[in-house]
DNA sequence: TTTTGAGTTGTTCGA
DNA sequence: GTCGAACAACTCAAA
C-alpha cells in the first residue's frame, strides 16, 4: 500500500510533518480545484502555480516522480487517485479557513465509504486554533493575553523527513494554465520574493542574518526600507513552516509576535467563520456605510489625490504586494475618510494580494473599521500626511510608486497641495479633505455608539 | 461574584 | 519642538 501526501498549503518538502507522518511509498498529490482557482487573484494563481511546478522539480530531484496534479472538486479526486495507486491513507496538513474545513469533512467522509484513512499530522501555524486557550478553557478575543500565553509555550522544533517518493505516477490531467513538466525559466518574483521552498529558505536566511531580523522592530514600519521579512506569501503557500522561521530568527525578536498575530487571527476565524465577511460585533452593522462605487474605485485605481495611499495602491496592482504600514494607511482611508464598507477593501486586497489570506486580512480590516473583537478605537484614525512624513520621511517610496510626483524634492513629495509644480505632471487633486472626512467618521462612529447605549439602557 | 488592571500599529490640542 | 492629556468609556481576563 502506499499513502497520498495530498498537498494544499503546505508546498515544501522540509519541515513538513504530514510528509514526515509517511511510513509506506509516497503519492504526491495536488488538486486543482477550480473553485480556489477562480476566487483566487491572479496573482495568487499565478504564485500557486510558480510554487508547484518548484515543488515538483523537488520531488524530482529527491528522486521520485514528480508531482500529481489532478485537476477537480477533491471530493471526487481523492477517492479516484487512491483506488488508481492504491492507497488505504491520505496524510494533510490540516487547513483551518472555513473554506478547508468544509471541504476536508466532505473529503474524509468520501474516503471512508472507500475504506481509506485521512489523517492530519501538521497544521501551518505554530500553535493552531483551539489550542492557546484561558485559564477557563475558554477562547482568547484579546490579542495580550494570548500572546501571554501562546509566547509561554514552547518553541516546536522543525520536523526531519525522508519520504520515498514513487516512481511512478498515473498521467497528470492538466489544464491549459497548469504547470507544465517543462517550465520556462521565467518565473518573476512576484511582490515578496521569489517562488518556492529554496528562495523562501534564501529570504529567510537572508532576513535573518543581515541583521534585518534584529532591526525588526525599528525597521518594519519603514515605507522606504526593506524592513519586512517578505515571507508573507511563502508562509501562506506553505513553501516554509512558521517552525522553520522561528527556529532561524531567534525566539526573542519583534518579529515573532508577527508570527503570534498569524495564529491569533487563525484561531479567531476557526471559531467564528463568519467573520470573513461579517462584522465581529454586530452592533457596528449599523454604521452608515456609503455606497459609492466611484470613490470606491479611485481608492482601487490609486487617484485619492493623497500621496502614501496612492502609492500603496499602486504598488499593490503594480506588485501584487503592499507593505504593511501603506495596508493600515490605506484601509484606514477606505474606511474613515471614504466610510465605504471594509468588505470592500478586503476583496479587493484578497485579489490582488500574493500574500492574500482570508484571517489575517478580514480580522486586519476588521481591526481598522473598529468592528472586530479587540479593535482600533473607534478615534483612531490615520492622517496620510503625518503617517507617510513619518514612515516614508525622505518620500522615497511616493516617488517610486507616483511617478507624477517623481519630480518633487525628499518630503515635498507628501504635500503636492502646497508645492508650486505638485501638479504639473497630472497627479490628481485630493477627493476628500482629510480634516473634514475624519469629523465626518467620528460623528458616524460616535452615532452608532449613541444608538447601542440608548438600546441598551 | 466582584474587583482590578489593561488594551498592536493615532491624532490633535494646548501648555 | 515637545510633552501630556483627551478622545470615552467598554470589555476582557485573571485574581
Amino acid at each position: 500500500m502506499v499513502d497520498i501526501v495530498w498537498f494544499r498549503r503546505d508546498l515544501r518538502l522540509g519541515d513538513n510533518g504530514a510528509l514526515a507522518a509517511a511510513d509506506q511509498d509516497v503519492v504526491p498529490l495536488f488538486v486543482l480545484d477550480p473553485v480556489l482557482l477562480t476566487s483566487a487573484g491572479g496573482v495568487r494563481r499565478e504564485r500557486l502555480l510558480a510554487s508547484l511546478r518548484s515543488l515538483d522539480s523537488s520531488i524530482r530531484e529527491s528522486g521520485g516522480a514528480g508531482l500529481l496534479i489532478r485537476r477537480g472538486d477533491p471530493v471526487d479526486v481523492l477517492p479516484a487517485v487512491a483506488g488508481e495507486v492504491g492507497a488505504d491513507r491520505v496524510l494533510v496538513s490540516g487547513d483551518y479557513s472555513p473554506f478547508g474545513l468544509r471541504r476536508d469533512r466532505r473529503v474524509a467522509e468520501a474516503l471512508s465509504v472507500a475504506e481509506v484513512a485521512m489523517a492530519s499530522r501538521d497544521t501551518p501555524y505554530l500553535h493552531p486554533p483551539a489550542t492557546v486557550r484561558k485559564g477557563d478553557g475558554g477562547p482568547f478575543s484579546v490579542f495580550t493575553p494570548y500572546w501571554r500565553v501562546w509566547s509561554g509555550l514552547s518553541v516546536p522544533a522543525p520536523v526531519q523527513s525522508s519520504p520515498r517518493f514513487v516512481t511512478r505516477l498515473p498521467p497528470d490531467d492538466l489544464p491549459s494554465d497548469a504547470p507544465s513538466r517543462h517550465p520556462p525559466s521565467d518565473d518573476r518574483s512576484l511582490g515578496d520574493g521569489a517562488v518556492g521552498e529554496a528562495a523562501a529558505l534564501a529570504t529567510l536566511t537572508g532576513f535573518a542574518d543581515s541583521g534585518a531580523a534584529a532591526r525588526y522592530d525599528d525597521d518594519r514600519n519603514r515605507l522606504d526600507l526593506p524592513g519586512t521579512s517578505q515571507l508573507g506569501a511563502a508562509l501562506h503557500f506553505g513553501e516554509i513552516h512558521p517552525r522553520t522561521v522561528l527556529a532561524h530568527v531567534g525566539a526573542d525578536t519583534a518579529f515573532v509576535r508577527q508570527m503570534c498575530w498569524r495564529d491569533f487571527y487563525a484561531d479567531v476565524l476557526y471559531r467564528r467563520p463568519d467573520a470573513a465577511w461579517h462584522n465581529v460585533d454586530r452592533r457596528f452593522d449599523a454604521l452608515p456605510w456609503r455606497d459609492d462605487r466611484s470613490q470606491f474605485d479611485t481608492w482601487c485605481a490609486g487617484r485619492t489625490g493623497y500621496p502614501v495611499v496612492d502609492a500603496g495602491m499602486r504598488q499593490l496592482a503594480q506588485s501584487g504586494w503592499m507593505h504593511n504600514r501603506a495596508r493600515m494607511i490605506v484601509a484606514s482611508f477606505l474606511t474613515k475618510d471614504l466610510l465605504l464598507p471594509w468588505q470592500w477593501g478586503a476583496r479587493w486586497f484578497l485579489d490582488h494580494l500574493v500574500d492574500g489570506d482570508v484571517a489575517s486580512n478580514s480580522l486586519g480590516w476588521q481591526w481598522c473599521a473598529g468592528t472586530g473583537m479587540d479593535p482600533s478605537p473607534y478615534y483612531r484614525i490615520f492622517n496620510p500626511v503625518l503617517q507617510g512624513e513619518r514612515f516614508d520621511p525622505d518620500g522615497a517610496y511616493v516617488r517610486r510608486w507616483v511617478p507624477e510626483l517623481a519630480h518633487l524634492p525628499g518630503r515635498a513629495a507628501h504635500t503636492p497641495w502646497d508645492q508650486p509644480t505638485g501638479y504639473d505632471h497630472g497627479y490628481p487633486r485630493r477627493m476628500v479633505d482629510h480634516a473634514r472626512a475624519r469629523d465626518d467618521a467620528l460623528d458616524a462612529y460616535r452615532a452608532v455608539k449613541a444608538a447601542r447605549e440608548r438600546a441598551t439602557t
